[in-house]
DNA sequence: CAGATATATGAACATCTGTTCATATATTCA
DNA sequence: TGAATATATGAACAGATGTTCATATATCTG
C-alpha cells in the first residue's frame, strides 16, 4: 500500500517534468488562455504586421498615403533601385496592400488595405508621441 | 570638342541615372511627399513593427495580455521548446516588450509596452473582423 | 521599323531570424 | 552538501528576406 506522502510526492514529481499538461501557476495559466491566440490566427497576425515591418515598405506606403506614384518616382523619391522597387510592389501586390493602374507604358500603384493602412497610422501616431 | 548630340545623349543617360531629381510626375510627387516617412523613422517604425511580425511573440503577447507567466509555464502553454521561449523573452526584454520579476528560481514576465500592445489589440480587431 | 524607356523578373548573394542542442547558472530541498 | 530543476545562453543550422545585376517585356516615338 503506498502512503499518501508518496503519492503526492510522486504527483510533484510528475507534474515537473511534465509540464505541457501540468502547470505550476494553474490559475495564472487558466487566466492567460482567455486571451491566447492560436496558432494558425497567430501566424496570420504576423504575417500582418510583417507587412509593415520593413523600412522600404514602410516609405512606399507613405508615399501612397496622398496619392497614386508611377514606380520609377517611387524609386527616385526613395533613393532606391527601380528593380527594388518593382520587387517590393509584387510582394505588397500579392499581400493586397496596393494595387496598380497602367497607363500605356506607366503603371500607378495605390493602396489597396484599409487595414493596415490604419495599422500604419496607429504606428505612425506612437513614433510622434514616443 | 563634344559634340551637341553627344551631350545630350550624356544628359539623357544623366537623368535615367539621376531620377532623383526628374519625376515623371512633379505634381504627384510633391503630393506623396507630404506624408513621406525619412529612412530613419522609416526604420523606427519597421523595427516595431516587427516586434509583431512572429507567431511565437504573438502568442507569448496574447498569453501575458490578463497575467503574469514564468517561462516554463509559457513554453507549456504555447507547446514550444523552453529554450525557444527564453531565447524570445529575452529579445522582448530588449525590445521593452516585456519585463521580469524573480521569485526564488522562477521568473515570471508581464507585458511592458502600451504601444505595442495597442497596436496588438488592433490587429487582432482586424482579424476578427476580416 | 528601330531606338528609347518604364516595368517586371529570375538568379545569385549576403544578411537576418528563429529554433535546436548542449551546457552553464542559480535556487530549492532533502 | 548534493540532487533536482527553472532559466539563460552560446554555437550551429536552416530557412526567410531584401537587394543587385542582367535581361526580358511592353509601349511609345520618330
Amino acid at each position: 500500500m503506498i502512503s499518501t506522502e508518496s503519492l503526492n510526492k510522486l504527483e510533484t514529481e510528475f507534474k515537473r517534468t511534465n509540464c505541457e499538461e501540468n502547470f505550476i501557476n494553474e490559475d495564472k495559466v487558466r487566466e492567460s488562455e482567455k486571451a491566447l491566440i492560436d496558432g494558425l490566427n497567430a501566424t496570420k497576425l504576423a504575417r500582418t504586421f510583417q507587412a509593415l515591418a520593413d523600412p522600404t515598405r514602410v516609405r512606399i506606403i507613405s508615399a501612397l498615403i496622398n496619392t497614386e506614384l508611377c514606380v520609377c518616382d517611387i524609386a527616385a523619391l526613395l533613393g532606391v533601385t527601380q528593380s527594388a522597387i518593382s520587387h517590393q510592389l509584387r510582394q505588397m501586390k500579392d499581400l493586397r496592400l496596393v494595387k496598380s493602374r497602367k497607363e500605356g507604358r506607366i503603371v500607378f500603384y495605390t493602396l489597396d488595405d484599409e487595414h493596415i493602412c490604419d495599422l500604419f497610422k496607429r504606428g505612425v501616431e506612437h513614433l510622434e508621441h514616443g
